[in-house]
DNA sequence: ATCGTTCGAATGGGGAGCCC
DNA sequence: GGGCTCCCCATTCGAACGAT
């Protein structure tokens, strides 16, 4: 529901309250989170829901509560958090990374009270995949220190005392890189002069091969991100000194504010390093009114810039704000609630309400995906929206396109240039919100001028019959997805867009294909199957450079491209997930992958399911391996089985053919593959001494993640490792401050075990 | 002119675990 | 077993940048 619903929502829940107050819950009273909970909307309110339904029923597991403070005997105790609200700033994110020069066994002995950590490498986007490397540009923005020094007092006992005393001590500090508004403005105004300057020029001296810039005119930026965004990326220049110092300059206006620090950084009992406002001291970061924290550790003086703009580096009026981000400031509760795969969960964002604006609808074009799905795009006529034209906007599916444009009589069909609102969600995605009525253009009875709002009987690419996504219980037609159900290789846009994901970053990883020059190197053959282009015959290359729109530059950029991945090889995640499976994504792949280990496993897996009668009663049958794994269900392993049925198998042969495709080693996070030992131990079925078992673990637990020790788990048969306790839970492991989890166990009887015996 | 990348939200799904 | 939450998967949009 939409921000305004959820407030009216509030309203009437405060009127409720006045006029019954007897049906107030005590936690309301007493928690005085009642007043910020219905004002600052979502997040105050879900906080408060969860630590009520924590204290409501007795076994539940919240996420972490203090263990020392439980000296309240009341039953009915709140655990008390603290929030933090800071202005989320409109930047690009970074992600910093810290490393000691010494193994950390060094650092100790040495008798240091401090660790220095020094600049490693700055990355875009610090989750999971690694964007580009800025480290250069990184080490001239102001606000990021090239060295840090932290105390060894900020260490947890169970860092200082931690087995893996031959690794280095790292920690990741990520943050927002913005551009004052001050100096973008500035920024925008003399490149808008310079143009105006050059332009005069060239009208008269077209050919002068000017020295002061390339010969492309400088677009004015047009907004901040953007223009933060451009100077991050941009490279060294090589050649002038000229635009080496221009390059300097430009990137010293970008300014860095941290929002996190994670890794190795741990409290110490609790006490050390507990709430924001300890972090910022024990840091020297700012204080807690300055919002944005900045990390300004001393040891690295960053030259100051020049006073042009003397405000205070803390206005952040400066600077642009897209809504607010509250955090939970203790962290222990913080370390507890931990991150999931895009942030982190112990932080919610509050963003501003978008602009809307009116359009008109000129059209509803219906574009295929690569599964086939049969997604409605609107077509709109161009309107601006927080500074950006938007002329099309996705529908997402026909369930949905028909609630926002039917209109009152269920319609199947709407005039042409019919008024809708439109924003943008989130101040980006376009969005069309609803059909305004009335329009006031009579289209009448020409049939052109009628837009359908039905879904097309056949694929508009291929004319193949379509199929719609049988939702398992709900007999409902509303957003269903609508999809073309021929070969994939023989609708062009699929197979199109099937390459491109083969080819894409976090499959193959060839650089210089785009979608354009994928269809244009199909439509002149030289491509069809991924494996095409590392089977490309030497003089084919020269034929594809000659295509209007390469160069020999592009050729052979793709070729080294290919070339390169051809000899360093891919993992085996990577292979299939560039197969395309469908519900196979990245990290099926690589549940799938550490369930194989090497292609020709997973292969012969594929053959003999292909080979399997379809009528098997037992789900897993065809791919036994998988039969236990966390994460894949029967849908998946269907979709895995009707791959192997396709013509695209043998593609797909051809392919591990010419790569060479990495075993998956135990350098991947999260259910990595199985280590020698390990798989020896899995296939000998005897020594499973926890079959049947439900494992958890809690605490920290020496010399390996809980990830890792979950798997080991289920090598030795459990059946699974849920992350709370219950009462059909068989054995409790726990580690160094396992706290609630290890109390229910022992409430519920549950057999425990140490960490030590455990490893 | 093209390519790849960045920012972000919305849709409807599958898989899994927990509570009742 | 139904209801619920959380995570993962696929798909869509546009502007701006450097590099080519």
């Amino acid at each position: 529901i939409s921000d305004d619903e959820f407030d009216a929502l509030v309203r009437r829940e405060e009127e409720l309250e006045q006029k019954y107050p007897e049906f107030l819950h005590a936690w309301r009273i007493e928690s005085g989170l009642d007043q910020t909970a219905t004002r600052s909307g979502r997040i105050g309110s879900s906080l408060v829901s969860s630590s009520s339904s924590s204290s409501s029923s007795s076994s539940s597991s919240s996420s972490s509560s203090s263990s020392q403070s439980n000296d309240n005997t009341n039953t009915n105790t709140l655990i008390s958090i603290s929030i933090i609200t800071e202005p989320k700033l409109d930047g690009v994110s970074l992600s910093l990374h810290y490393e000691t020069k010494e193994e950390f066994s060094s650092i100790i002995d040495d008798d240091n009270d401090e660790v220095s950590l020094d600049l490693r490498w700055a990355s875009t986007r610090g989750d999971g995949k690694i964007g580009q490397d800025v480290t250069a540009t990184a080490k001239q923005i102001s606000g990021i220190p090239l060295r840090i020094q932290l105390p060894l007092s900020s260490l947890s006992s169970s860092q200082l005392h931690n087995n893996n005393v031959n690794k280095t001590f790292a920690i990741e500090v990520r943050g927002e890189v913005v551009l004052p508004r001050s100096e973008f403005l500035r920024l925008q105004l003399e490149r808008e002069e310079e143009n105006i300057t050059t332009t005069d020029n060239s009208d008269n001296t077209n050919k002068t091969v000017n020295s002061t810039s390339s010969s492309t005119t400088i677009t004015s930026f047009s907004n901040s991100r953007n223009a933060a965004s451009g100077i991050l990326l941009r490279k060294d220049p090589k050649n002038p000194e000229e635009e080496q110092i221009q390059s300097n300059e430009l990137r010293s206006l970008l300014q860095f504010y941290a929002y996190d620090i994670s890794g190795l950084l741990q409290p110490r009992d609790n006490n050390r390093i507990n709430t924001h406002r300890d972090e910022d001291d024990s840091t020297n970061l700012a204080t807690a009114t300055t919002t944005a924290t900045k990390l300004n550790k001393d040891g690295t003086k960053r030259q100051s810039r020049s006073s042009s703009s003397p405000k205070s580096e803390y206005d952040w009026g400066d600077f642009d704000v897209d809504g607010c981000v509250h955090k939970v400031s203790e962290a222990t509760i913080k370390a507890a609630m931990g991150y999931s795969m895009k942030s982190p969960k112990w932080a919610v964002a509050h963003k501003f309400p978008a602009q809307s604006a009116v359009s008109r609808l000129l059209d509803i074009v219906v574009q295929v995906g690569r599964t086939g799905a049969l997604t409605p795009v609107a077509i709109l006529e161009p309107v601006e929206v927080n500074g950006v034209t938007i002329q099309r906007a996705t529908l997402h599916n026909f369930g949905h396109l028909k609630e926002i444009l039917g209109g009152d009589n269920d319609d199947d069909k709407i005039p042409k240039y019919e008024p809708v609102l439109i924003r943008r969600a989130g101040d980006v995605i376009p969005q069309v919100i609803k059909r305004i009525q009335g329009s006031d253009v009579d289209v009448g009875v020409d049939k052109d001028k009628w837009i359908s709002l039905e879904p097309p009987k056949s694929c508009p690419a291929c004319g193949s019959p379509v199929t719609y996504d049988t939702s398992s219980s709900s007999a409902s037609s509303i957003g269903q997805v609508t999809r073309c159900n021929g070969p994939p290789l023989l609708c062009p846009p699929r197979a199109v867009t099937s390459l491109k994901h083969a080819f894409s970053r976090d499959a193959l990883d060839i650089t210089g294909l785009s979608e354009s020059r994928i269809q244009q190197l199909m439509d002149a053959d030289f491509l069809r199957y991924p494996n095409d282009i590392f089977q490309m015959e030497d003089s084919k290359w020269g034929d594809i450079a000659a295509l209007p729109g390469w160069g020999e530059k592009s050729g052979k950029n793709l070729r080294g491209s290919s070339e390169k991945v051809a000899t360093n090889g891919i993992t085996l995640s990577r292979f299939i997930f560039s197969l395309g499976i469908r519900h196979v994504g990245k990290h099926t792949s690589e549940l799938v992958a550490s369930s194989y280990g090497t292609v020709e496993a997973f292969l012969v897996a594929l053959d003999t399911a292909a080979q399997e009668n379809t009528e098997s009663s037992e789900q897993y049958r065809p791919f036994p391996q998988l039969q236990n794994k966390l994460g894949i269900g029967p849908v998946m392993v269907e979709s895995l089985l009707a791959f192997s049925k396709t013509a695209e198998l043998s593609a797909a042969k051809d392919l591990a053919e010419s790569l060479n495709v990495l075993e998956e080693d135990v350098v991947v996070d999260e259910d990595s593959s199985e280590t020698d030992s390990l798989s020896t131990e899995s296939t000998n079925k005897s020594n499973q001494p926890w079959k049947g078992f439900r494992v958890v673990f809690t605490g920290s637990l020496d010399g390996m993640t809980r990830s890792e020790a979950q798997r080991i788990a289920k090598q030795l048969g459990a059946k699974s490792t849920p992350g709370s306790v219950s009462k059909s839970t068989d054995l409790v492991v726990y580690g160094e401050k396992g706290g609630k989890k290890l109390e229910q166990a022992q409430e519920l009887g549950v057999t425990t075990m140490y960490a030590q015996d455990f490893i």
